[in-house]
DNA sequence: AATGAATGAGAGTTCATTCAT
DNA sequence: GATGAATGAACTCTCATTCAT
C-alpha cells in the first residue's frame, strides 16, 4: 500500500517568540483562549475578537504572537497531536501483549477524548482549515500504529495481514467510537464500549465452529 | 447503550418549489454547482457568488430556490445520504450471507466515495455547518446497520455482541478507509483494501491456535 | 539616449463592468468622488469610506466596480493623461510653426492645470502609489514631444539637438511652472508666465553680441 | 510675481536631544535607517517597526529621539536640502561666468541625485507628507537661484528677463532630468545630458539666421 | 422567472504610539 | 538609555441577503 506524495508545507513566518516571562504568559493565555473558543464555536464563528476577549488582552496583542488566525489553529492541532500521543504511549508503553495494548490504547483514547471534547472538534475541523496539519496529524498516528502491528505480526503475536490498512481500520474504529460519545452524546460507560470493541477487534465477527 | 436526546429541528422552507420545467432546471443547476463548489472549496470559502457563477445564473436567482446558504448545504447532505444508502442496498440487498454482505457493502461504499470525493468532504463538513443534518445522516446509517447485525447475531450467523457499538465500529472502518483514499490519496486498488479489511472484520487479530 | 526596459504591467482583474445604465452612473459617481477626495486629501488619507460617502453609495458598492483602492487610482491617472493630451493637442494641432506650438502647448497645459489642481496632485502621487502608471503617463507624453522636436529639427525649423533630452527638459519647465502656481500658489497671470518662459525656451540665456 | 502667504509652522519638539555619545549614535542609526527604508518603500509603507529593525534597536527607542513618524521625515527632508545646497555651492562657488556656473550646477545636481536615489524619492514624497517642508525646500533653492540670475542679468552677463520665473523653469529642467535617470532608469552618461541641456538653456531652440 | 445592483454589518489585520521594567 | 509588550483605533475588503426592474 503506497501513499501519494504530499508536499511538506513551508511554514509561514511565525509571529515572533516572546522574550520575557510576561510575553510568554500572554502567549499561553491566547493559546488557551483559542482552544476554548474555537472548540466551542468552531473556527469560522470564532473571531479574533472573541479569542482576545476571552484571553483578556487587546486584539492587536494577538498579532504579536501569531501571524494569523490560521496560525493559532495549526499550532493548536499540533499541540493536540502531541498530547494525545503522549497519553496513549503512557497507557501502552512497555506492554508485551499486543492485544492488551490494543485494548488499553483504545481506552486511553476514549478517556482523553471524553474529557477534551473541544479537542476532538478542533482536529476534525482541521481537515477544512489546515489540511496539511490534519494530514500530518493522522499520518504520524498511523505510522506509529502500523509499526506496532507489523512487528506483532512478524513476531507471530497476531495473524498476518497488511499493517497499513489494518492501522487505518483500527484508527477508524477508535475515531468512530470517540465521535459516538462526543458528538452523539452516547452515555454508555467507556469500559463497556472498550470491551465490546476489543472483542470485535480481536476475534472478528465470524462464528467459531 | 442509550442515546442522548437531540431535538428534531423544524426546517425553514422559504425557498420556493419551482413550478415550471425551466425553474426545475435552474434549481438543479444551482444544486449541482453547489455540490461542485462546496466540495472543492469547502462551505466557508464557497460563496453564493461562486456557486451562481458556476451555475451560470445571476446571484439573485439563488434566493428564488433556496432561502439561505445553509439551506442548500443541508439539502446536499440529505441527498447524499439517500444516494449512498441506495448504492449500498443495491449492492447487498437480498444477500443471505451476512459476512458476504459486509464485504460487498464495504466495496460499494469505497467505490462510491472514490467516484464522489466532494461528497465525502461535504458530509464531513456538515458536522460544523449543520450538526443536525450530520447527526441525522449517521443515525440513519447506524440504525440500518445495527438492525442487520442484531438479526444476524440472533440468527446465529455471527458471534453475539452489542450491535450498536459494533455498528459504529464497522462504520468507522469504512469511513477511515474512504478517507484514506480520498483525503490521503492512497492508490491501492479498492479490491485489495476490501479484502484486507474484510479479513480483519471477520476474523479479528487473534492468532488461531 | 536609451531607456531601460520597464515591464508592461499585467493589470489586475478589474472590477466588472456595469451592465445597466444605473450601474454605469454609479461607477461614474464613484470615480468622480475618488478624484475629488483623493485630490483633496491625498491617496493615503482618502479612505474608501470617504469616497463612497462623497459618492452617496454604500461602501460595499465600491467593490462592485473597482477591485481595490489602488485600482481606482490607476484609472484616475490614466484618465487624466487622456484629458491632458486631448487639451494640448487641441491647442497645438495643425500648427505649422513649432515655436508657436511650443508657446500654445505651454499655455494650454498651465491653463488646464490651474483649473484642475487635484489632477496635478494625483499625478504626482502616482509616483508612489502606482509607479507603473506614473511612468506610463510621462513616457507617453515624452514620446509625443520627442517626435515633434525631432521632426522640427530635421526640417530645419529649430536648432539641431538631442530630441529626447530636450523633450524631458521642456516637460520639466512646464511641470515646474504648473507646480509653481498650484502648489506654491503663485498668482502671476498665466499669459505673463508663458511669455517669459517661452522667451527662455526660444532664445536661451545667452546674450546676443 | 508674488507669492501667496504660507504660514511658517511651529515645530513640535518632543524628541529629546541625546546627551551621551551612545545616545547620539543611536539617533544617527535611526535617522540613517529611516532614510534607507523610507527611500526604498515610501513613507506610508515604511513602518516604525521596519525602521527600528533596520537600525537594530527596539521600537520604543524610536520615541526617545523622535516624537513621531512625521518628525523623522521632516528632519530627513531638511537634511537633504542642506546636503544638496552644499554640493551645488561647492561646485559653483566663486565662478565668475554665470553660464558656466549653470552648467556645473546642473552637473553637480545630477551627479548627487544619481548617487542618492532615495533622496529624490523622499523629497518628492514630502509634497504629500509634509507640504510645509516641501515648500520650504524649494523656496530656499528658488530664492538662491533667483538672486544669481537677477545679478547676472543686471550685470549684463545674460539676457534680461524675469528672474523668478526663470529660476523655476531652470529648476524644472534639473528636476526633470534627475527624474529621467532615477525614476525612468535612463542610462545616458551624465556629461552628455548636461551638455545637451546646457546648450538648450544657453541658446534656446531658435535657429540663428 | 430572472437579473444584477445595492446594501451594510462584520471580519481580519496593521501600526503609530505609550508605558512598565 | 533601552527594551519590548501592550494598546485600540482605523482601515480595507468580503459576502449573505434584499429589491427594483
Amino acid at each position: 500500500m503506497k501513499m501519494a506524495e504530499t508536499g511538506t508545507p513551508a511554514k509561514d513566518q511565525t509571529g515572533r517568540e516572546p522574550k520575557t516571562a510576561r510575553g510568554e504568559a500572554t502567549r499561553r493565555a491566547i493559546l488557551g483562549a483559542a482552544e476554548k473558543v474555537i472548540g466551542r464555536q468552531g473556527f469560522n464563528e470564532a473571531s479574533i475578537g472573541s479569542i482576545t476577549r476571552e484571553a483578556g488582552v487587546a486584539q492587536g496583542t494577538f498579532y504579536i504572537y501569531f501571524s494569523s488566525k490560521d496560525e493559532v489553529f495549526s499550532e493548536l492541532v499540533a499541540e493536540m497531536g502531541r498530547m494525545l500521543r503522549h497519553v496513549i504511549s503512557e497507557a501502552t508503553g512497555g506492554m508485551a501483549d499486543r492485544l492488551e495494548a490494543e485494548r488499553e490504547g483504545l481506552r486511553a483514547f476514549l478517556t482523553f477524548v471524553a474529557s477534551h471534547p473541544e479537542l476532538y472538534r478542533i482536529v476534525q475541523e482541521a481537515q477544512f482549515v489546515d489540511p496539511d496539519a490534519y494530514r500530518a496529524y493522522f499520518r504520524t498516528f498511523a505510522e506509529g500504529y502500523r509499526q506496532g502491528l507489523a512487528e506483532a505480526a512478524e513476531a507471530g503475536a497476531i495473524r498476518p495481514g497488511d499493517a497499513d490498512v489494518r492501522a487505518w481500520a483500527l484508527m477508524g474504529i477508535a475515531r468512530a467510537l470517540g465521535e459516538y460519545s462526543v458528538v452523539f452524546g452516547d452515555t454508555t460507560p467507556i469500559d463497556e464500549v472498550v470491551d465490546i470493541a476489543h472483542d470485535l477487534i480481536v476475534d472478528g465477527l465470524r462464528k467459531r465452529s
